[in-house]
DNA sequence: GGAGAAGTGTGTCATAAGTCACATAACTTT
DNA sequence: AAAGTTATGTGACTTATGACACACTTCTCC
């Protein structure tokens, strides 16, 4: 149900401490703990308390959220230097989607409180997190302007874009997360796909998209 | 062309201040300058720096887009007591609709460096403020999945319910509007406008929709 | 290495909504 | 009140995409 939201709310954020100062992340970081799962463990579920926000160390975690007809969709895959679990704690309303360990994994943990006491303490950090939180917005107005008004194809272009910038030109995701992504069936995005292939723009392969002709992908991500 | 994005965008967001404490209030009110502005005086435009936050005192502002075809698609209306302009402010970046006034009106002007200086004075507003555009985050996500998910039927149910809560049960606004807002074509609304009309679930006037039947259309926004 | 699962390729069909093209009705302006 | 402008109503047509159905391929795990 929620798919596409959740799509939204989730993307990595690794952007949120990029900009602080190394003696004011040094600060944040002695306020982190540290948490092991193993694999397949349940980290958080929707609905839970939002009262810590993540980081990976090491591992994967996936981000999901259980469709109300039994069947799990993900939604993002969480790598190391990955943040999630923010918007939670800074509003500190209930968690919307599932997390779970995909692998052995080692998280840091921020918990709630702390971290607002240290926004208190440090405004600095506050304002800045409010600029973030603000591009957030823009950048989901866009997402969601863009996904209303464009047409399939363009979508699916601007994803694999946004891939290709994280994966390489070897992009490693199944037509089925493709299409929940890009909010579309996986007939119509595979179909899609096949019409690309035959333009020799990517090649594809069992969970697998390698992409041939940016240069064109990218003319169909901006709509000519 | 960026219709639905900015609509999400600019909604009101009066809750922004709602539960300050009277105390940080007066300080902020007094951080405040006063404009006023002529019938059809432009506040701002599309692009511009956004380095005030607005409020309306008296009379009307209209926010709105200068579609690429040179059409002008009015998103929003903002009246006494509602706030605008406040992602701009917050994150420094420039303004994505514009701003004419309506009729003449009295605006308090609050410039950004005043009020992120107000903030870091104060981090308990801060971080309030950090909750407030964490709730908006988790509604436009929310919004945004309702209007990809959801059938034309139901947003627009949805939608004149929301105006209903507002404007009573005589919205005023034209189908054209209504198509912008949901994201439809006008003709689409009318259809369905039309199609509710013979069911006695609302009248239709120029400019005007009267809601006659609350119980069917709240029934037809939960999507049964 | 065989069985089953998960992922992929493609055809057919149904349908919601957009587009275009007008007709009509309601306000405005002079 | 006539003329012009804006809003609404409706028909005909087109199109993108979802839904279903099924074959085929590639992995994985006993």
């Amino acid at each position: 149900m929620s798919t596409q939201a959740e799509f939204a709310v989730i993307l990595k954020m690794n952007a949120m401490f990029a900009d602080l100062g190394t003696d004011e992340l040094q600060r944040l970081s002695n306020l982190c703990h540290t948490q092991h799962l193993g694999n397949g463990e349940v980290l958080f579920q929707k609905g839970d308390p939002g009262d810590a926000l993540f980081g990976v160390r090491r591992g994967q975690v996936r981000i999901e959220t259980g469709a109300s007809d039994g069947s799990r969709l993900t939604l993002n895959f969480m790598g190391p230097g990955d943040l999630f679990g923010e918007v939670a704690v800074l509003d500190g309303q209930s968690r919307t989607a599932d997390a779970t360990a995909g692998e052995a994994s080692e998280l840091f943990v921020l918990r709630r409180e702390d971290f607002l006491a240290f926004l208190e303490r440090e405004p600095k950090v506050a304002i800045k997190i409010i600029a973030l939180l603000c591009q957030r917005i823009r950048w989901q107005s866009e997402r969601m302007e863009e996904s209303m008004l464009q047409p399939l194809p363009v979508r699916l272009a601007r994803r694999l874009c946004a891939l290709a910038a994280d994966f390489g030109s070897e992009v490693h995701i199944s037509q089925e997360q493709l299409g929940v992504f890009v909010g579309a069936a996986r007939e119509s995005v595979n179909r899609q796909l096949q019409a690309w292939r035959k333009e020799a723009i990517l090649d594809l392969q069992r969970g697998r998209i390698l992409l041939r002709n940016m240069t064109k992908l990218t003319a169909i991500a901006r709509n000519e």
